[in-house]
DNA sequence: CATGAATGAGTCTTCATTCAT
DNA sequence: AATGAATGAAGACTCATTCAT
C-alpha cells in the first residue's frame, strides 16, 4: 500500500474508533487526526468535511458479502446446526464491525434524514430478506411450521442482536466465549423448537 | 402545579424531546430553553449544567413500575395470552417511552461511565428478573420445557426490543396498529410453542 | 443611547476603520471586536456573519441628503461661487466619509455581483443626475454653452474625486487646508472658464 | 522562451488575472497556480513568497514610456488634436492595464508602508510632471491661459481617470467605442475651452 | 425568579509554506 | 526543475456558561 493511501486508511480507522466511542458529534477532527497521526490539515485535504469522512467510513464495510457464503455452507447441515452457524457468523459479524454498527445506530438516529438511513434501511432489508428466504425453503422441504419467515428472520435477528448489544454495552471487557456459546445454545434450541414442525 | 415546577417541568420536557432528536451533543441549551419557553439562563437556575439536565431527565422515567403490576394481572391468563399481554405493554411502554430509550441508548454508547451506565444496568437486569421469576414459576408447573428462564426473557425481550426499534428508526411515522398485532402474534406464536413442554 | 445600541455602534465603528484600512478581507473579526471594545462572540451576536457587518457598515452612510441641501443654497450665488461651494462641500463629505469611500471602492471591485455594487450604482447615477440637473438650468438660462450635462457632472466629480483620492493615498498625514483651496481655486477656475457662454 | 521563463510567466499573468479580480488577500496561491498550469510549490520555487509574486507583478508593468513616445508625437498637432490623442492614449493605456491599475490601486490602499506606495507615488508624480511640462510649453506659446500647469495636469487626469473607472467598474463588459469617443469630445471640449487663452 | 448581554474555550475549515521524492 | 503530500497558524463561527440588572 503506498503512502497516500495509509494515510487515507490510518484517519479512516481512527474516526471509525472515535465515532464508535464519542458519536459523530462528540469525536472533533483535531482527535481524528492525532489518532491517525496526522495533522488536521492533512486530514481535511482527504476528506474535504466531517460529514464526507463520515460517509466514508459507513460505506467502507457491510455484512452482506459474508451472509451470501454462509447461505451456501449451511445446505447439508441440520436446521439446528444450520441456525448455530448463522448465530455465531452474526456474533462474529456484530463483534467485528462493532464499531461500525454502534456508528450507524447511533447516526441514523440522530439525523433521519441523512444517507444512512438509506444505507441501513437497505442493509438491514436484504439481511431479513437473505434469512427469510432460507426459512421458506426449509417450510417447503417440510421441516418448519408455516410462520412468516420474514417475521422468523427479525426474530432470529432481535434475539442475538439484543444479545450481543447487551453484552456490548454493558460488560464490553467482560465479553467471554463460554457465556457466548451458552447463549447460542439456549437461544437456538428455543427458536429451533419454536419453528420445527 | 405551581409555576416554579412547572418552569422546570417545561424544561426536562423540552431537553427529552431534543435529546431524543439530536442526541445530547446535537441539541444546544439555547434550542432546549426557547423549546421550553424560558430563557437560557432560567435553564441554568434550574439546572446548574446541561449533564445535570441529562441526569434529571434520565431518571424521570421507569418501565418497572408497569411491569409489576402486569405481573399480578396475568396470573389467571394462559401462556400465550399472558406473554401477548407483556409483549403489549412492553411495545406500549416502548412507544410511550420513546425518546427516554432513544436517549438512554444513545448516552450510555457514548459514556460508558457515566451515571446513566450504572442505571440502565440496573433497569435491564431487573426486567429481565421479572420476566425470568415468571418464566420459572411456569417451568415448576410443568408448563414449559427447562430452558434457562433468563436467557428465555432475554431473548423475548429481544424480540420485541427489535422490532420496536427497526418500526422506530426505519418507518418512523407509519408505524400502525394492524402490523403491530400481526407481529406480537408471530413472534408469541414462536416463542410460545419454542418453550412449551 | 441604551447598552445595547452603544455596543453595536462601536462594532459598526470599529468595522468601519478596520475594513477601511485593511479591506475587507484584511480585517478579522477578532480585531474588529477588540477594537471595539467587546469579545469576538459579542460582534456574531449582534451581526450574524462578516458578510452582514459589511452590509451594515455601507448602509448606513450616503452623501445624497448633503447635496439635495446644497442644491437649495446655491441658488443665489454667482456660477463660479456655485461650484465653488459645490467642490467645497463634495471634498468636505470625502474627507469626512474617507473610510466609508475606501470600503466601498474596494469591495465593489472585489465582488462585483454583491449588493453593494447595486448601492455604488444608484449613488453616482444620482449624484451625476443632481449635478446635471444643475448644469441643464444653468444652460438655460443661457449662461452655460450647450455641453452635455451629464458628462459635464462626470468632468467635475472626476478632477475633484481624484484629487481627493490621490491626496489621501499618497499624503494621508500632510493634508492641508492650503493645498486644498489653491486647487479648488485652480480647477474650478478652469472649470468655469470651460462651460461658461 | 525557455521553459523555465515561460512558467515564470504564466505564474505572473494568472497572478496578476487574479490579484484584480479578487484582490491580494482574496486570491489564493493554489488558484493562481492552477490558472498557471503548474503546482503550487512550483510557484513557490518561483517565488519565495506571495508578497514578492505580488511586487513582480506590480513591477511588470508602467505606462511612461508610452507616455514618452507621446510627446514626441504630438508637436504638429493643434491643442485640441493633441489633448484629444493623450486622452485615447490614457485610455487605451487604461483599459489594456486594467488589471495592473486594479491591483496597484487596492493595495496601495491596503498597505501603505510597502514598496507600492512608492512606485505609485513616483509614477503618479512623473505623469503629472510630464503633462504639466506640455502644458507650460505651451502657455509659453501663448496659446494657454497661466493656469497652473500641474493642477491643470491633475484635473486631465482625473477627468478621465474616473471616467475609466466608473466604465470599469459599473459597466463592465458594456464598455463601447461609440460611448468613449462621445465622451473623449466633450471632456476634450471643456477642457480645450477651459485652458486655451 | 427571570433575563438580555457578554464571554473563553473550542468547533470546523483554509491559508501560505515546506518536505521528500 | 517539478510535484503530491504534509503542516502550523490563523480564519469565521458556536458552544455552554456567567454577569448585571
Amino acid at each position: 500500500m503506498d503512502k497516500v493511501s495509509s494515510t487515507n486508511d490510518n484517519i479512516i480507522k481512527a474516526a471509525l474508533k472515535l465515532f464508535s466511542e464519542k458519536g459523530y458529534l462528540g469525536a472533533t477532527t483535531r482527535e481524528i487526526s492525532r489518532e491517525a497521526g496526522v495533522s488536521e490539515v492533512t486530514l481535511f485535504r482527504h476528506f474535504p468535511a466531517k460529514e464526507k469522512l463520515l460517509e466514508e467510513v459507513i460505506g467502507k464495510y457491510s455484512f452482506l458479502p459474508a451472509l451470501k457464503d454462509l447461505l451456501s455452507e449451511i445446505h447439508d447441515l441440520s436446521y439446528r446446526d444450520a441456525l448455530t452457524l448463522i448465530a455465531q457468523r452474526l456474533l462474529d459479524f456484530l463483534v467485528m464491525r462493532k464499531d461500525w454498527i454502534r456508528i450507524m445506530h447511533a447516526e441514523v438516529q440522530r439525523s433521519p434524514e441523512s444517507k444512512l438511513h438509506g444505507i441501513f434501511h437497505g442493509l438491514m432489508e436484504e439481511f431479513f430478506n437473505t434469512l427469510a428466504v432460507y426459512f421458506r425453503t426449509m417450510q417447503e422441504k417440510g421441516v418448519l411450521t408455516d410462520f412468516d419467515p420474514t417475521y422468523g428472520a427479525r426474530a432470529f435477528h432481535g434475539i442475538f442482536f439484543c444479545y450481543f448489544n447487551m453484552e456490548d454495552v454493558l460488560r464490553r471487557d467482560r465479553y467471554r466465549i463460554a457465556d457466548r456459546n451458552k447463549a447460542i445454545s439456549e437461544f437456538v434450541t428455543i427458536f429451533v423448537k419454536g419453528t420445527e414442525r
